[in-house]
DNA sequence: CGTTTTTGACCCGCGC
DNA sequence: GCGCGGGTCAAAAACG
């Protein structure tokens, strides 16, 4: 009796489970499309990046040769090209992986005249600072900063930048002096409208530490990553004393592993954001006295005094710290137009000449909406909310996830980028490309969102809730599960505040590399990887979002 | 019970 | 050398 109706009842399972399988196959082959669709449209700007980035190299090597007396005093001798990573501190963590990247390394040395390269961006920090006297300064430090006069150090990092050890060796030998933090390493600093007293940026963090800093009412936290026990990436994050709202928060240093997706967004940004800064502190030093400098698209003006700074136009800046920093202006900047795309703008900031690292801003001028929506964490927009910002913001999501796909799908198929050379670098290129174009370049961003467009518009689905659009992004961020470490069973834990998923952290630290490397292989490829996908159905997926 | 947060103390660099 | 301020440590408390 019993069997029967079981019978039905598995009978009508099957057909049901027959029905969505068929619904997702059809989904998958519209992700596919939109997909490839992505691709196309990011190798035409990545090749068009790529231009610009060695003319602009070539100029800046050329300049920088020039001025090599500056660095005496100031220690930021970033070679110049953008993106380039130093990265020799890959070779510490592991020299195994990164056969790879050991090559990239090399190869970016050798390039680091002209070229770019790059392949390291996995935080996209790194560059290799050559300072006069000790080239090979860690690359996390070297990514914080150009000066290697300093030589201080600070012992604190030692676990975390365990590469700048083998850098030193590799180089000139001074490892004890390299293992010291021979500079400050350089930030990136988020401002962005939130809410919650963190941003959601996808990684677990631990706060180690809460100061009232001087100008501000508000106390600084000092929050560190716990995705895994050595990571030396530590976040500060504080409210803007003027504006409330306003939640800045400031990275240092990159992940020595695999990040979760929903927070390779973030890096990858910062990575940008970095590479803009080395890139731009680099040419600036090339640069004499105010000439402009432009770097995709954009333009940079160099101080005589700071060689380090660039400024460009708009800026807010705070110079004050000795860290050279970057800043990415999420909030909304009235100024810009509406119809850009919230990404890529700099602005710049000028330091006072006093301090000695510049401070980039970059701002993305994204809407003035209070609320951020940064698609990460649950993943996806919310579209719910009010207009224009809104779409702005999301359209900054989906440039996230735009990255994090294409990422993804390079992993799985063999470089699409005729430029990358080796497959991890490849990937790290192609984030750093990224991030890099659609920071600096204009036309990037609006060929960028004109893909997005086309995506969301095809994707459709809008209707759904925008169900299409909700899922790519979803999966993009979501194939990762995240905690490596044991204990930490939480994975988002407290960062539920605002979900920006497009910005990443990872700015300075050498490790960087090996992050940018394992983040991307993350495989989670959604879609095709069973596994990630099953998995993230269930406990991960929330992770990213609370 | 394990992990995270809190919070005062401590360390260090910098400017005077 | 001294004081200030930023950043980190680590014990205790809080939390789940």
């Amino acid at each position: 009796m019993a069997s029967s109706s079981s019978r039905k009842d598995q009978e009508d399972q099957l057909e049901s489970a027959k029905a969505e399988m068929g619904e997702v196959r059809e989904e998958n082959q519209r992700l596919k499309i939109y997909l490839n669709r992505i691709m196309k449209d990011y190798q035409n700007l990545q090749m068009q990046f790529y231009d610009i980035v060695r003319q602009d190299a070539k100029k800046s090597a050329a300049k920088t040769s020039n001025d090599d007396h500056q660095q005496d005093i100031e220690p930021e001798l970033v070679s110049l090209t953008l993106g380039r990573f130093s990265s020799d501190s890959k070779k510490l963590l592991d020299d195994n992986k990164k056969k790879t990247c050991s090559q990239g390394k090399k190869d970016h040395e050798q390039r680091a005249a002209g070229s770019n390269n790059k392949e390291g961006l996995s935080l996209g920090l790194d560059y290799k600072l050559e300072a006069a006297s000790k080239s090979d300064v860690d690359d996390d430090e070297a990514l914080a900063n150009p000066s290697p006069t300093n030589s201080s150090q600070e012992p604190k990092e030692e676990e975390t930048w365990p590469p700048s050890k083998v850098l030193k060796t590799m180089t000139s030998g001074d490892d004890e002096i390299l293992q010291q933090n021979p500079v400050k390493k350089a930030r990136v600093c988020v401002r962005a409208r939130c809410d919650t007293p963190t941003m959601n940026d996808g990684c677990q963090w631990r706060k180690y530490g809460q100061k009232i800093a001087k100008g501000n009412p508000c106390p600084r936290a000092y929050y560190r990553c716990t995705v895994a026990p050595s990571c030396p990436v530590r976040k500060q994050v504080q409210r803007c004393a003027e504006d409330m709202s306003i939640l800045i928060t400031t990275y240092e240093g990159t992940h020595n592993h695999p990040l979760p997706m929903s927070a390779t967004a973030m890096a990858s940004t910062t990575c940008a954001a970095a590479s803009m800064l080395l890139s731009g502190s680099s040419s600036s030093s090339s640069s004499t006295a105010n000439t402009p400098t432009n770097l995709h698209g954009l333009n940079f003006y160099l101080s005589d005094n700071s060689k380090s700074k660039f400024y460009l136009p708009n800026s807010s800046l705070s110079a004050s710290s000795s860290h050279p920093t970057i800043t990415l202006d999420l909030t909304s900047t009235p100024s810009s137009s509406p119809t850009q795309f919230p990404f890529n703008r700099f602005s710049s900031a000028y330091p006072t000449a006093t301090s000695r690292y510049p401070c980039t801003s970059l701002s993305f001028g994204s809407s003035d909406s209070n609320t951020l929506f940064w698609g990460n964490a649950n993943g996806l927009l919310s579209y719910g909310n009010s207009s224009q910002s809104l779409m702005k913001n999301q359209i900054g999501t989906m440039e996230n996830n735009i990255y994090q796909t294409l990422m993804q799908k390079n992993n799985l198929n063999p470089n699409p980028l005729p430029a990358a050379h080796q497959h991890q670098q490849p990937l790290q290129d192609t984030i750093a490309a990224a991030t890099k174009a659609i920071t600096a370049d204009p036309n990037f961003q609006s060929a960028l969102a004109a893909a997005l467009t086309s995506i969301i518009g095809s994707g459709g689905g809008g209707n759904n809730g925008g169900e299409g659009l909700g899922q790519k992004l979803k999966w993009a961020e979501q194939p990762f599960p995240v905690t490596s470490s044991s204990g930490y069973s939480q994975t988002v834990k407290g960062n539920v505040g605002c979900a920006s998923s497009f910005l990443n952290k990872s700015p300075s630290s050498t490790t960087s590399q090996q992050q940018g490397s394992m983040l991307f292989l993350p495989p989670s490829l959604p879609f095709s990887t069973p596994k990630s996908a099953s998995t993230s159905p269930g406990g991960d997926s929330r992770n990213h979002s609370n």
